[in-house]
DNA sequence: TTCAAAAGCTTAAACGTTTAAGCAACTGGG
DNA sequence: CCCAGTTGCTTAAACGTTTAAGCTTTTGAA
C-alpha cells in the first residue's frame, strides 16, 4: 500500500504547520483567522497531492468511528440481505460505514460477533436479536452503547426497536384463509420464544377465534432452526394426513419455501388440496400457477427507520425510547411488473 | 457510550507503566523481561475491568485496520449475499472485519464507494468490478492497494482475480440443451463488455459449432441492467414468436428468473414448448415441476479463495499474481434435500 | 571485591488528527 | 507614539496503542 498523504505532507509543501492545514480543510479557516491567500494555497496543494483524510486518526481523536455494526441471523437470507442493502444506502448517505456479522440465530455467536465489532469501535449497532440474548442486550444498555433492535424485541427490556405489527399481520393473513371457508387451518413456526414468533401465533389464534373456531394445539407445529428441513417433512405430513388440515400458515419465508417443497413432494395441489399463506415475500412465489398470498414487510422503511433511530441515539438527540411498529400488508395478488425488482 | 477502559486504566490500578501492560497483554512479557508476578497481576486486573483493546488506536500505530472492503454489484442479489456470507466467515476467522458497499453495476458509484472505504483505511478490497472501471482498478494497482477481483476481470489488466471458467460452463450448459436435439437455441445476456458475459456468449457459440450449428446473431439477445424487465419481455417474445427458438440459455440468475416469468406469462410450457438452461442457482428452481438445469457456481470456494489471496497480498506474501479460475458444474437434477439449504 | 550481565521496570516517540492556547507582528484610535 | 486589539500563524497536548531505548537494581562469576 502506497504511503498515504497526510496533513504533514501538505504542511511541508506549503510551508505552514499542520494545524493550519487542518483548519482550512475542515472549513474552519475563517474562524481561526487563516488568510485567504494561505487557505487557497493549502487547498490547491491538497488537491494536487490527492489528500484523503485518515479516518482512523480522526476516529481516535474524536472517539467516533463513523461506522455501525449490523448483526443479523444470516446475511444470505434474502430478508436480511435486502435489509442490509437499504441500511447500507442510508448509512453511506449519512457518512457512516456498515460492518456486518451473522449470528446464525445463536446467542453465543451473537455475543462473539458483538464483542468483535465492539473492539473495532463501531459507534452503534443494528441488531436482529436471537433467542436467549437478553443478557447481552441488557449489557449493551448498561454500557450505554447505542443500538436498535430490528425484526424482534424483548418485552422485558426497554430497548429501542423497529419492528412490524406481527399480531395484526398474522391475523390478517389467517383471516384471509378463513374467509374462504376453511375450518382446519395449520401453522408452522420455529420453536422459539422470540416475541415476533409468539405474536404470529397469537395473531393466528385471534383470527380463528374471530371466525368462531377454537384453536387446537395439534394444528400448531413448531420446528427448530437448525434441523427444520426434516422436522418440516414430519409437520407437513401430520397436518395433511392426520389432522386433515385444509390450509397452512407458514410463519417465515424459509419455512414457507421448505413447506411448499414438502407439499409438492407429496403431490398435493395448492390451493385445491391444501391452501397456503406465508409470512415474508420470496422470489419463488412469482412462479406458482397459484399466487401464494403472503405478508409483505416494509423492509426499506424498517432499515431506514433503524438507521435514523440509531444515529439519533449516537448523536445524543434521542433520550427517550424509540419503539417503532410498522404495518405489514397482506399481498394476495401478483405485483405489477415494475414492483418485482425489489421483491 | 460508556468510557472504555484503556491500557492506562489498568496501569494505574496495578501501579506500572502502560508499556508493561501492553507487553503482557500482547504476550510479549517474556521477551521484555516482565516478572511473572507482575504479569499475573496485570492479566487479573485486565479481566476484572473487562479490558477490550482499542482497535482504532492499534490501527493508527500499525497502519493496519484489520478490515477489508467488499464491493459487489448489489448485496441483495442472492449470488452476492451468499458470497458475502462466506467472505464474512472467512475474514472473521482470520480476525478481519468486512465493510461492504454496492456498486449497482455503475463505475461511477464503484469509484465513489471505493474512495469512501479507502478513507476508512481498509487494508484491501474484494471487488466485483463493473463495466468501464478499468481506470479505477488501474489506479488501485498504481497505489499498490491490495485487492482481488471476483466474478469478473479484465484481460487488459494483470490484476489478481478469482473467477470461474465461464466459457466451459456455458458450453456445457448449452451442449446439454443441444443433446436433446434442438437446433434453434437462443441466449439472453446483459448488454455488457464484461469478460464473463463475453465468455458466456463464446461458450454458447462454441457449443453450437461443436454440434454443427452455425451461430446466428438473431438468437443472441442483450438487455441492459437497468431496464432488463421490459427488454426481457421483448427478447422472449422475439425468440419465441419470430425466431421460433426451441430453447433459451439465460446468462444469470436474475435474467433466468425474469425470463421464466415472461415465458409463463405467455402461457408457454417448460420444457415441452420452450426449454431452458440457466446460469447460477436460484431458490425458485426447486419449485418448477420441471427442474431447471443450471450452472452451479462454487460460491463458497470463490469467497474463501478471494479472502486467502487478499490476505496474502496484504501480508506481502504474494508478490506474483494469483489468477484463480474455478470450475462450475451443470446441475441437471434436483439436489438431495440436505444440500438445498445452501442453494 | 568488582563489575558485566541480567532482570525489571520507565520514558519517550510515533501513528495522523483536532483544537485550545500562545506568540509575534501589525494596525489604528487616543 | 502608545498600547489594545486584530491578524496570522505556531506550539503543544490529546486520543490509545506499540516498541525502541534507557535507567536502576540485583545477581553471580572471576
Amino acid at each position: 500500500m502506497k504511503k498515504r498523504v497526510s496533513l504533514k505532507d501538505i504542511a511541508d509543501v506549503v510551508g505552514v504547520s499542520t494545524s493550519l492545514v487542518s483548519y482550512v480543510l475542515n472549513n474552519k479557516g475563517k474562524e481561526n483567522r487563516v488568510s485567504e491567500e494561505t487557505a487557497k494555497r493549502i487547498r490547491e496543494v491538497a488537491r494536487e497531492l490527492n489528500y484523503q483524510p485518515n479516518q482512523i486518526a480522526r476516529s481516535l481523536k474524536s472517539q467516533r468511528s463513523q461506522s455501525i455494526g449490523l448483526i443479523v441471523a444470516d446475511i444470505s437470507n434474502p430478508f436480511f440481505s435486502n435489509m442490509a442493502r437499504t441500511i447500507e444506502d442510508e448509512a453511506h448517505s449519512r457518512n457512516y460505514t456498515v460492518i456486518f456479522g451473522s449470528s446464525d440465530e445463536n446467542s453465543t455467536k451473537l455475543k462473539k460477533v458483538l464483542d468483535f465489532l465492539t473492539t473495532r469501535q463501531v459507534d452503534g449497532f443494528i441488531i436482529a436479536p436471537t433467542e436467549g440474548c437478553e443478557e447481552t442486550v441488557r449489557e449493551l444498555m448498561k454500557n450505554k452503547t447505542p443500538f436498535v433492535l430490528i425484526d424482534r424485541y424483548f418485552e422485558s427490556l426497554s430497548a429501542n426497536y423497529v419492528i412490524i405489527d406481527n399480531f395484526q399481520a398474522s391475523r390478517d393473513a389467517v383471516s384471509h384463509l378463513l374467509e374462504k371457508g376453511y375450518t382446519r387451518v395449520g401453522l408452522v413456526s420455529y420453536r422459539s420464544e422470540l416475541i415476533h414468533f409468539r405474536n404470529r401465533v397469537r395473531g393466528y389464534e385471534e383470527a380463528l377465534k374471530n371466525a368462531g373456531i377454537t384453536p387446537d394445539a395439534k394444528y400448531v407445529k413448531e420446528v427448530s432452526y437448525d434441523t427444520f428441513e426434516t422436522e418440516m417433512k414430519k409437520a407437513v405430513r401430520e397436518l395433511i394426513f392426520e389432522d386433515k388440515a385444509e390450509a397452512i400458515f407458514f410463519c417465515t419465508n424459509t419455512l414457507a419455501i421448505e413447506g411448499l417443497k414438502q407439499i409438492f413432494g407429496l403431490g398435493r395441489k395448492v390451493p385445491e388440496e391444501i391452501d397456503v399463506v406465508a409470512f415474508d415475500q420470496s422470489i419463488a412465489y412469482d412462479f406458482f400457477e397459484y399466487f401464494i398470498p403472503h405478508i409483505s414487510q416494509p423492509i426499506k422503511e424498517i432499515g431506514q427507520e433503524a438507521v435514523r433511530v440509531l444515529l439519533e441515539q449516537i448523536n445524543g438527540e434521542n433520550e427517550g425510547d424509540a419503539r417503532i411498529c410498522l404495518k405489514a400488508k397482506l399481498k394476495s395478488h401478483p405485483a405489477p411488473a415494475d414492483e418485482l425488482k425489489t421483491a
